[in-house]
DNA sequence: GTTCATTATCGGTTTTTCCGATGGTATCCA
DNA sequence: TGGATACCATCGGAAAAACCGATAATGAAC
């Protein structure tokens, strides 16, 4: 038999007053449903909690024993209602999947994660990455809800999509020792006789357009890492060259380069944003930074 | 309105069959049952936890996560009826207080707490400290169950006891720089020319007996901190010297020093002992090393 | 000793839980 | 296409539990 949350709120408050009467008022029930409750409770666990013998009802050892798991249940029990109460009345999401680009700074990400976790404690946070088309892709048919990507003149009619502040440098790189930096390469139409290292998607099967002499990865961190090795050139995010280039990459010098690009966040347009997508879209279109940009609902 | 245990063991339980009927068959109860136990649960949270479009009931987005928190529920109710089980049925106590002493080697007793937890982990764990007549006192009067002493003959008739396979070495110690290493004492006589740091109980009130000479601590850890810094000499257990004296003590070379003393467990008559008081006692009297000493009951 | 607040217990009502029966429906197989 | 099967939701009724108000007993305070 399995006891009921009812009683083991009555126990716990009856513990914690250290009175049924004072419990009952407390619980807006009467005396005496406490006073069963509890003793019903008793002969359900087969384990006298409170010595009656006093005016007041006092814990036995066993039932300073018993309360401490019984707060656990409660307080869990607790946690799933204020979860299931966010999830019906405020319709917040039971979970929100973003699709990260190595283009986006991870910098900016870290407060944002936190703050997230402060105002959303119940909301699974999920994570995924993907560059380009993926991005785009993950986002449209539901996968995720919230993606970035490397800014573009135009999305697709489901999409809406919204330019952050920040802006991330991308140059072209290659490994120190790899010849085309001895050679000394300044043009691209030279840098074309080299391996090129490229961001491939994974909606594109095997590289349309250019093929042969480029190798590709979803992933820029990846790349890095091929750069790295001196496996060719590749077009980076100069953050992430700092932060996990080490000092092995040089930095080439070519017309044009390094590109500032801006980066779009992008979400679906099929369906209204959730409680917890539009918080996170006001807190990272404003930046992020000044809390106080006037963002009620 | 709290939602009732069964309804919630109901959720999980389809969940995981994925099947009301077979849910309720593992349950052992009528599939008309859980029907109206998770729809009645439902409108209570104010959440739909299955799609019912199909053949089978399959957890929502929302379901999925209110699943984990119902998980934790049962599981804190769990914990709490095998706790309560064993309080009634076995009668194991709810916690058991032992007093250790300095005497006592401290290194045999790390093995004893890990057996302990994992055959009693939800008995809670309480240690006091103190040495002679105050182990005794504190067994006496039930504020401990289990105290352990330097070996004496006689002992109140309330109390039981059994003397353990250690033994323990108590030297007379003093501090590599005190005056009377240098004046090379070798007889107690012109030991107690200095000052002596002694057991104190918290019983007996300001020394009773050695008064003016000597200063008084109820712990060895104390004395052996105060012998450290130069305040006169002690009689310590050799191991707390050799643990955490450091280099800075000289053992004295007394006649009739060191002394063996042997260390008794007391606990009283009174009560026939718990199921974890019986365990303690025989898996520490048996030396604690050899398991196979036909201990049952 | 009296008064006050507290607890246990008892009858009765309301609510919840549970069951068996029934009908509707998706899935599978002939 | 049609039948068989397993599944689910719903309904009425029975059993159990929760709850209340009233009452009597008891410890504490004055």
């Amino acid at each position: 038999m399995n006891p009921s949350i009812e009683a083991l709120q009555a126990f716990a408050e009856v513990a914690a007053r250290g009175s049924f009467s004072a419990a009952a008022r407390a619980l807006g029930k009467s005396q005496s449903t406490l006073s069963e409750s509890v003793a019903n409770l008793e002969i359900d666990l087969g384990v006298r909690l409170f010595d009656r013998t006093g005016r007041l009802p006092v814990l036995t050892p066993e039932g300073v024993s018993l309360l401490a798991r019984t707060r656990q249940v409660l307080d869990s029990v607790d946690v799933l209602k204020r979860h299931a109460a966010e999830l019906s009345i405020e319709g917040v999401e039971p979970r929100l999947t973003l699709v990260l680009s190595d283009t986006f700074q991870s910098t900016s990400l870290e407060r944002f994660i936190t703050l997230f976790a402060e105002r959303f404690p119940d909301v699974e946070l999920e994570f995924l990455f993907g560059e380009e088309d993926d991005v785009l892709h993950l986002v449209d048919e539901g996968r995720a809800q919230l993606g970035f990507i490397a800014a573009r003149p135009h999305y697709p009619a489901t999409l809406a999509h919204q330019r952050l502040d920040a802006e991330s440098r991308i140059g072209v790189f290659a490994a120190k020792s790899h010849p085309l930096v001895k050679a000394g390469v300044t043009s691209h139409p030279e840098l074309s006789r080299y391996r090129e290292l490229r961001l491939g998607t994974y909606l594109q099967g095997g590289g349309a357009g250019k093929t042969g002499l480029s190798w590709s990865s979803p992933s820029y961190l990846m790349l890095l890492e091929m750069t790295r090795i001196g496996a060719g050139w590749a077009e980076l995010p100069e953050w992430l060259v700092e932060n996990y280039g080490g000092d092995m990459l040089q930095q080439l010098d070519i017309p044009g380069w390094p590109r500032s690009v801006r980066v779009d966040m992008v979400w679906s347009r099929r369906s209204r944003p959730g409680p917890a997508l539009a918080w996170t879209l006001q807190r990272l279109s404003s930046g992020g930074q000044h809390d106080n940009a006037g963002d009620d609902q």
